[in-house]
RNA sequence: GCGCCCGUAGCUCAGUGGAUAGAGCGUCCGCCUCCGGAGCGGAAGGUCGCGUGUUCGAAUCACGCCGGGCGCGCCA
């Protein structure tokens, strides 16, 4: 976690006087808990009668400080009742030890400013100073296909991480790895070849509609061999992906082919002083490093070494590469790139790589956490109940493009979304286009767009004039308001958590429950119009600090965050 | 056999040590003189797969089972 002192978020200041409380109360005993790793616990209780905040604090150090629970958590509210002054109404110790906080309307102001004078950045840059060159890899669908469902998770995934990532202050780029170097691009090739000249495709060969569309759009198919038709194939594969992925709202900064890694660079010298190519390059830094030996008439990597199940082949007997050697030089080459973090993005049959693959990185002499590998787990296609086909052979599977001509793009994302990406979820066809329209992606949307509506009806000029008054006094505040100042003073602390744990999911819930409260607001609290000036200001600043997160939450996912629907 | 993931409301899923376990959808009952009803309020609905352990406290951590998914190639 951060430090309290990077940001001064309204929540880290509340967090920061607690811990200092707590350093005065139980000294020594609460330095685990202040100062440790974990930081402390300051979070939203269950019920509203129990506080604005509340903390176990007491809970956690009462051991060590040698104490009750209770009658330590009493001295904290104490400590706390002098540092907060009147922004503290009063304080409970509640259950086993709990500390409870009321805090004052004044409080509920200052941080609302607060929010507002971080601007639409409110939320990010969580990292500080300690930002990382990250490179989120994803997607990488072999390019002998189209796109299905499953990629349709890794790109959303893939995207909203880098997303996310980036909004909490790290420098990431996103990379596409398409495998066109192996042997199914050949067998693509034959398949074509095959309809090109009125035969059978081969049994293990690639079916379905796309690939006689393949054929339609080669000319002099006829007249190339496999290999040749393969590559044409991939060539036109790729376009159509990129475009799918395009209309799905994810862009990649760069684009790396397999074939690449296999061309002699100039920039790669070897022993013996000529060019090497990527691959040829990382087996002779493994080999120098001494992780490699020859054996069978086969190079292997001894990956037992650094913690695999069994050492793994990098050059074949007959002399080829193995798509693992391709992809040891891909990871080295995003090394050497530059790159401190490399994450990749991975459909659940990978895991069985992940092992060897992080043996491989440690070979190389990277540090084992430096590499990442988020395994998404399945997408399960049903209609009407059934279990749907995904088999790219037979070309039954439903497509990237299928999903969002049914349900729409902002539909799909947020459907793949608000899930976490370990959990295996179901996707039933038939209610996909139903349930699209109760979405509540839709509900988020609306409030958003509600919101620009109203301040609209308010003038800029009134709500320019809002903003720079909502520090002062007014009347007390509803419950409501209150409410929507602690959901929106959340916000940095969800994008720390969704970025720690890589899991955009939860700016999903948060979304959500961020418009639940604005509209219990809206509905218990009159906006334009409202009886008194000061109260029409504050409400006026609430709603433009819940446009915002609003619309960097949606920003976060991907989905659209509309003006007016 | 080994490895990874999962098992929470009728369905789809949140919730990685705290208080009476939540949301959406579905079902039932209410609510439109009003800034956007794509809404709001309420109700019903749960042995958090099972067991043991750790802890002041376990859906959450450990171990063991049961059930489901996916992997385990000199394929990619």
């Amino acid at each position: 976690m951060r430090d309290p002192d990077d940001r001064h978020t309204p929540l880290d200041a509340l967090r920061a006087s607690l811990a200092a409380v707590v350093e005065e109360m139980a000294g020594g005993a609460g330095a685990g808990v202040t100062s440790g790793r974990r930081s402390l616990v300051l979070e939203r209780p269950p019920k509203p009668e129990l506080g604005d905040y509340a903390s176990n604090v007491a809970l956690a150090v009462a051991k060590a400080a040698g104490m009750p629970p209770r009658e330590l958590a009493a001295r904290l509210g104490e400590g706390m009742s002098g540092r907060l002054g009147e922004e503290l109404v009063r304080f409970e110790v509640a259950g086993p030890g709990f500390l409870n906080l009321f805090l004052a309307d004044a409080w509920h102001r200052r941080a609302l400013a607060e929010v507002l004078d971080a601007g639409e950045g409110f939320g990010g840059g969580g990292v500080g100073d300690r930002g990382e060159r990250v490179l989120v890899e994803f997607v990488s669908a072999n390019p002998t296909g189209p796109l299905h469902v499953g990629h349709a998770r890794n790109a959303a995934y893939g995207d909203s991480l880098a997303r996310l990532l980036a909004f909490h202050g790290h420098d990431v780029e996103r990379e596409f790895y398409v495998n066109d170097a192996g042997s199914q691009v050949r067998k693509l090739g034959e398949s074509i070849g095959a309809l090109a000249r009125g035969e059978q495709v081969p049994a293990d060969g690639y079916q379905g509609d796309y690939v006689q569309n393949l054929l339609a759009s080669l000319t002099n198919a006829a007249s190339m061999d496999a290999a040749e038709l393969g590559g044409a194939a991939v060539n036109v594969m790729m376009g159509q992906i990129m475009r799918s992925l395009q209309r799905f709202g994810v862009a990649f900064d760069h684009v790396v082919y397999e074939t690449t890694l296999h061309q002699p660079r100039e920039d790669l010298k070897g022993a013996g002083g000529g060019p090497l190519s990527a691959v040829e390059h990382a087996l002779e830094l493994l080999a120098q490093r001494g992780h490699t030996y020859e054996s069978e008439g086969a190079l292997w990597l001894r990956s037992t070494e650094m913690g695999d199940d069994k050492d793994r082949v990098l050059v074949r007997s007959t002399g080829e590469h193995t798509y693992f050697a391709s992809d040891i030089a891909y990871h080295q080459a995003k090394r050497e790139r530059g790159f401190e973090r490399q994450i990749d993005v991975w459909g659940a049959d990978h895991h069985g790589y992940m092992k060897r693959m992080r043996a491989a990185y440690v070979a190389l002499g990277g540090q084992a956490d430096e590499l990442e590998m988020v395994i998404m787990q399945l997408v399960h296609l049903l209609r009407g109940g059934q279990r749907a086909q995904m088999s790219k052979r037979s070309g039954e599977f439903v497509t990237v493009d299928d999903l969002v001509e049914e349900i729409g793009v902002d539909a799909a994302r947020w459907f793949l979304l608000s899930r976490s990406h370990e959990t295996t979820i179901d996707l039933d066809l038939d209610l996909a286009v139903r349930q699209s329209s109760e979405n509540p992606v839709f509900y988020v949307q609306y409030a958003h767009a509600r919101i620009v509506s109203m301040l609209e009806k308010a003038g800029a000029g009134r709500v320019e004039a809002a903003l720079a008054e909502i520090d002062g006094d007014g009347p007390d505040l509803h419950p409501a308001e209150r409410d929507v100042v602690k959901a929106l003073v959340a916000l940095p602390e969800e994008v720390g958590e969704a970025a720690q744990r890589r899991a955009p999911h939860r700016i999903a819930a948060y979304a959500l429950d961020l418009a639940q409260r604005f509209t219990a607001f809206y509905r218990d609290c009159r906006v334009v119009g409202a009886e008194d000036r000061q109260a029409e200001s504050l409400r006026i600043a609430l709603c433009v600090a819940s446009r915002n997160a609003l619309a960097r939450s949606l920003w976060m996912l991907g989905v659209g965050a509309p003006e007016q629907m």
